[in-house]
DNA sequence: CACATGACGAGGG
DNA sequence: ACCCTCGCCATGT
């Protein structure tokens, strides 16, 4: 396994509670700006053993990124409204207001 | 080593 | 707003 992906997994744990961070964002604070699919991986393969909040990654548009036909997305969109995140017509999160700032925004 | 695959993103029509 | 294409890059086969 690489460094950037460690790296991912370790921004991914660091988003707080009622904070959201879209792929791009953690790929850049992972040190690469165009990983973003890479964290699309690293959430479908190391959720569980890393214990992840995945779903506090969402996609650059401020929409969860699971086709909705998919049970994942409507507990995705639990979660997070669990966790105060509101969404808007279109199930779309406003970022100017839950997106998290991490340490080098 | 060559090729395919993505819970992506930006840009153009 | 919707659809498509292309660029990206770690992983898996």
């Amino acid at each position: 396994m690489q460094q950037f992906t460690l790296d991912i997994i370790q921004q991914i744990s660091r988003i707080p509670a009622g904070k959201v961070a879209t792929y791009g964002q953690i790929a850049a604070m992972a040190g690469n700006h165009r990983g973003a699919r890479q964290v699309s991986r690293v959430l479908h393969t190391c959720t569980q053993k890393y214990q992840l909040p995945w779903h506090r990654v969402i996609g650059a548009a401020g929409k969860i990124s699971i086709s909705k036909d998919q049970p994942g997305y409507q507990k995705q969109k639990k979660k997070l409204q669990s966790e105060g995140i509101e969404f808007g017509l279109g199930d779309t999160i406003d970022l100017s207001i839950f997106q998290w700032q991490g340490q080098a925004q």
